[in-house]
DNA sequence: CTTTTTGTGATTAACTGAGTGAAATTTTGG
DNA sequence: CCAAAATTTCACTCAGTTAATCACAAAAAG
């Protein structure tokens, strides 16, 4: 609120640069350099709050990084890349810390995850829940069952039932309104859609997906303490695993009687 | 040296997470539950060294970020979501944050940039110098005059130097071996080859660069004191613009002399 | 009902990093 | 060539954050 992005640039770039590691210092000497193009110590102390003082370690910092040129004379003189270049810096950077992190954590992961549950699990967040909406979607063999909100049917959540379709799996869409239905019938070919099964729309509504019978996920749009309704964070869910896991019970039962598969609940 | 990522992907791991902004406890507590898939706050603290009053807060930390999901029983279970998912995550994350910190620094550039230098600018780290070179080679008009070592032409700079030839600026390219050669001639149909114009072999030679006669670049591999000839940091350079600048003046007038160019220095 | 385990909160210690100032070096002007 | 001013480097203090420990409340297990 107090900055935003937009309203001062300045702030904005020099958050974002102390969170990719950089100290403050350097933070606000490169974003100095940046506006001035050139300039020297005294230079950048004037228009950064840099302590005059500091600003050579700072540009240390930033020149270890390759980030800023350094001009061997007295007084100095510092040289920031451009924009697009710090972009592609960064950009690279992260593509290496991620490709560790991932082989790291790849090395660690269990063989077996995620078999027969007990419990029933929560996770907060939009994006999180539709990670986890994706990634049982792509585990499936025979069937799934998604009933959702509008704003909920996502690109990559329809990319993703695309391609269990193709995989054969049989695909039961709810709660989608006539208008995205064509687009549905496009993407998801076989996908057999039903209308809501019950007072769907005037409740804080999210989602609700069944995959192969054993594998379930239930979602709410909360209307948070201090985040407001429209924010991606105001969605929760609650997910189970396994046959026998009573979530998973639960939303079996109510399907198979309602959609009247011919599954018996077991 | 004593945290090789293949010999210890525990502690890569960690690093890399704190990096990416999370507390000690927190990266150590991913970590653990990582390799156990799901497990107490007892579990956790067993194999990772985090006091078992601690993980507790830790875990909030991943649960707010959608990295771990929690069961409330007693006592509660936690569940890490996969390496994939984990990478997603922060893949997206650093997109977004890559968008706010370009936008904002775009906004800070001032209009005019790198037009005539008095001095002579100091760049170190492979990537930084290759960057540099990528810059000027796309800023150039009329005449590119490169001149490399075979491991420093990668295929970035192979694309930057097409695209200029695509544009009609004349390129010379110098201290390619033959057996490249064939390659460039595809790449950069119009380009000229020519010889090493010195004793560039044995010397710990980089680049040579020169633009429209008016911005140049000039790099040596360093035998750094504590960095490995192989390393990538080990090369460092210098550069210069504007028609009066005293290196492009030098560089300048050998290139004019020795290519046998119709221009005359000034 | 007692004992053990689990979860929450408060408190202390250690450390990193921002900020300050003094000293050494270099430049500039006489 | 010398003196004054500025530039640069270095050492130190202080504050804020975070790791770590401890004490206590709540809940399960026996």
């Amino acid at each position: 609120m107090s900055t935003d992005p937009s309203d001062d640039p300045r702030s904005a770039a020099i958050e974002q640069l102390k969170r990719f590691g950089l100290s403050t210092y350097a933070a606000r000497t490169f974003v100095a350099l940046q506006s001035l193009g050139t300039g020297t110590a005294k230079d950048v102390s004037g228009v950064s709050d840099v302590p005059r003082t500091r600003v050579y370690d700072a540009i240390d910092e930033l020149h270890e990084r390759g980030l800023v040129d350094v001009q061997q004379s007295s007084p100095k003189e510092f040289w920031a890349i451009s924009a697009e270049t710090t972009r592609g810096m960064f950009e690279q950077e992260m593509d290496h810390r991620l490709s560790v992190l991932s082989g790291a954590l790849e090395e660690l992961e269990p063989a077996h995850r995620s078999e027969e549950q007990q419990g029933v699990w929560t996770v907060n967040g939009r994006s999180a829940v539709t990670d986890r909406v994706i990634e049982f979607v792509q585990e499936a063999d025979d069937e799934i069952v998604y009933m959702t909100v509008e704003g909920l049917l996502t690109d990559d959540v329809i990319d993703a039932l695309g391609t269990a379709a193709q995989r054969g799996v049989t695909i039961s869409l709810g709660g989608v309104s006539s208008d995205v239905q064509d687009r549905i019938e496009e993407d998801i070919p076989g996908a057999e859609l039903f209308d809501s099964l019950w007072v769907w729309s005037d409740t804080p509504a999210g989602r609700l997906l069944m995959v192969d019978g054993a594998q379930t996920l239930v979602s709410v749009l909360v209307n948070g303490d201090d985040v407001p309704p429209t924010d991606p964070r105001s969605e929760t869910a609650i997910w189970g695993a396994g046959e026998t896991n009573s979530l998973v019970v639960v939303l079996r039962a109510i399907f198979t009687w309602k959609l009247g598969d011919a599954e018996p609940p077991t």
